[in-house]
RNA sequence: GGGCCUGUAGCUCAGCUUGGUAGAGCAGCGGACUUUUAAUCCGCGGGUCGCGGGUUCGAAUCCCGCCGGGCUCACCA
């Protein structure tokens, strides 16, 4: 859930008990027979923070033998990348139970029956929505028109992105949950223990020194009117089962009973420990604007466990993701954010979770779309690179193993990386940049230009390539700076050479035609010859890349003549030759 | 005002739980190879670990204080 907190110290109910636990869950894996060399091996190789997570999790619930996770999101604007860390953290650490033997759900709570409080500056038909403040988001039209409300349009959109990473959560929404009476005997539990949630907050409340306290007649109820849909409305709780609402915009009346559902709700500061009890929630991470004394997960932990006799989940605490550039905190009501479908538009999933679970959740790292994008695609080939190589008993042993870990979490399909087994040899997103740009974004000739180049083999590396290529156009047309485009021309311009270069284009174009297309080796040995002869080639260098791609400089030429095949070179380098058309 | 997180090389971060002479990648510089925005490989430089105290034989690490940055404390989720 969106609260929570940890920061390790804080509110963390019960410590002092991990060793022995953690042992004893450690060699209870059942999968690993060998006892000693089971545990060693899984303190080596299960190291990251997600399983530092899980042990935690198991240790504070030893004889489970299903391990609930979950994760929630309101659903009140654009679902952006940083809520993306609350529900990657929770895959993160079910990957890292599911690992340890334990059988896990993973549910997702969207938190749909909210109030709609704010009109986000980037949604349409702003004034029309204006007069929908104040009912509940999964009631409020979708202004786009394309789905059955607000909330529904915002669900949908992130729900299909986050599934080409390989998340596949149980959705709740609670909208129906509630409106289907699910959580009757939770409300029930709350209202007949209201002084007891009062005391609670209002202690709470008297430790941070705030200024006001509930009354003690306090109802925790939250909703909206049967007739109207605003959340204008009063309550009066018969004890039981049954609920009055009144509404005091259009002072309609009537009765709701829990058991039967309807437009009632528990607060969110009550709503929350509800369903840690109801959902038997053992682990939930929470966004670090949750994380301090009075906050929700600090009155939760007291209410889960004097109302509803279940323990507060673990956690981990995340900070926020910004965006390079833009600065600060993501939020959905400013406008302007963005989404994971945004970022897959540029990082492969892989990529894209590597770069989550890299990071420690309680930093915050920028998502950046500039130049970055190259050294993130590198450092992760690197990492993987590292991952294959077999240890050797050195100290860069516990760095394979590290980074062994965190790409099995970070790939889409848990794959783990056998130590030894050759690395596959993906082609460089700057290069995929330039070779891209070389077919004017044409995929289908990209691959196979590379195909037929060996430089990419199997069916797997193949489609591998091609989503990265993908992306490495998407990148180029949508973020790179201007350093890096290239762009070939589509005419050929006929420029005035100096009297010295002209034979040297004649020369090149010469050895361009007597070279089989495409073997760049064969180009380069006689670019070699040329300068031997004592040539000077860098006259002819900024004159060739202005020819072929309006520029003084270029991708190593030999590479792109041989990209871009003869019949195109010779069109675009002949045409300033005509007037002094030597000898090949 | 209370609480939590955070401040380590130019940049991005690891190390802090369980004190023992400061780490990685990138950038920079040098070299190899290669005829040039490049790739790969080798090497180098670079940090008073925010500041000041304390504990200790020894502190980036533990404790206290201060400064800077962020978040939070609302019948809001």
């Amino acid at each position: 859930m969106i609260a929570g907190q940890d920061h390790h110290r804080g509110f963390r109910p019960r410590s002092g008990e991990p060793r022995a636990e953690r042992a004893c869950h450690a060699s209870a894996l059942g999968a690993k027979p060998c006892g000693t060399m089971a545990r060693a091996e899984t303190e080596t190789e299960l190291n990251h923070w997600a399983d530092v997570a899980a042990e935690r999790t198991l240790a504070a619930h030893p004889g489970l033998t299903r391990i609930t996770v979950a994760a929630g999101i309101t659903p009140s604007g654009v679902v952006h990348i940083g809520n993306f860390r609350e529900v990657i953290t929770v895959d993160l650490v079910a990957r890292a139970l599911a690992d340890r033997g334990v059988d896990v759900r993973f549910l997702y709570s969207w938190d749909d029956f909210d109030v709609f409080r704010s009109v986000p500056a980037d949604a349409p038909k702003a004034d029309a929505l204006r007069g929908e403040l104040g009912r509940s988001i999964s009631s409020v039209p979708d202004p786009w028109g394309e789905h059955d409300s607000y909330a529904t349009h915002h669900i949908a959109a992130f729900e299909a992105s986050i599934g080409p990473l390989g998340i596949r959560p149980e959705f709740i929404r609670q909208s129906r949950a509630y409106r289907a009476g699910r959580y009757a005997e939770g409300m029930r539990a709350a209202l007949q223990k209201a002084d007891v949630i009062v005391r609670i907050i209002n202690t709470s409340r008297e430790k941070n020194g705030a200024r006001s306290m509930l009354p003690a007649d306090w109802l925790p109820l939250a909703g909206f009117c049967d007739a109207c849909g605003y959340d204008d409305v009063g309550f009066r709780y018969d004890g039981d089962w049954t609920v009055h609402v009144t509404c005091n915009r259009c002072q309609h009346e009537g009765d709701t009973d829990l058991r039967r559902g309807g437009n009632l709700k528990l607060p969110w500061r009550v709503d929350w420990p509800m369903r840690w009890g109801y959902e038997k929630v053992c682990f939930e991470p929470g966004g670090k604007d949750h994380s301090s004394a009075g906050g929700s997960y600090d009155t939760a932990q007291h209410i889960v466990r004097e109302v509803y006799g279940w323990s507060a989940p673990q956690y981990v605490g995340y900070d926020f993701v910004s965006l390079k550039g833009a600065g600060g905190k993501i939020s959905s009501s400013r406008g302007g954010v963005v989404t994971v479908a945004d970022c897959l538009e540029v990082y492969e999933p892989a990529v894209l979770r590597w770069l989550f679970a890299g990071y420690r959740p309680n930093t915050e790292f920028q998502i950046s779309f500039d130049a970055d994008a190259i050294k993130i695609y590198e450092d992760y080939d690197r990492a993987v690179r590292l991952a294959h190589e077999p240890d050797d008993g050195t100290a860069k042993d516990a760095k394979r193993r590290a980074a062994r870990r965190t790409l099995q979490l970070a790939s889409v399909d848990h794959r783990k990386i056998e130590p030894g087994t050759p690395p596959p040899e993906p082609i460089g997103f700057r290069h995929l940049g330039v070779v891209v740009q070389i077919f004017g974004g044409d995929i289908d000739r990209v691959m196979s230009h590379l195909v037929e180049r060996k430089m990419v083999a199997g069916a797997l590396a193949e489609a591998a390539c091609r989503q990265r290529a993908v992306c490495a156009w998407n990148w180029i047309t949508e973020h790179a700076p201007e350093e890096f485009h290239y762009r070939l021309r589509e005419d050929p311009v006929a420029k005035p050479l100096p009297p010295e270069v002209a034979p040297l284009l004649a020369r090149l174009v010469a050895i361009i035609e007597d070279v089989p297309d495409g073997d760049e080796d064969g180009l380069g040995a006689r670019m070699k010859t040329l300068a031997a002869e004592g040539a000077d080639l860098k006259l002819l260098y900024p004159v060739v890349y202005d020819l072929l791609i309006a520029r003084d400089k270029g991708p190593k030429l030999t590479s792109l003549l041989a990209t871009i095949g003869r019949t195109r070179a010779l069109a675009l380098l002949k045409a300033s030759l005509v007037p002094t058309v030597t000898q090949a």
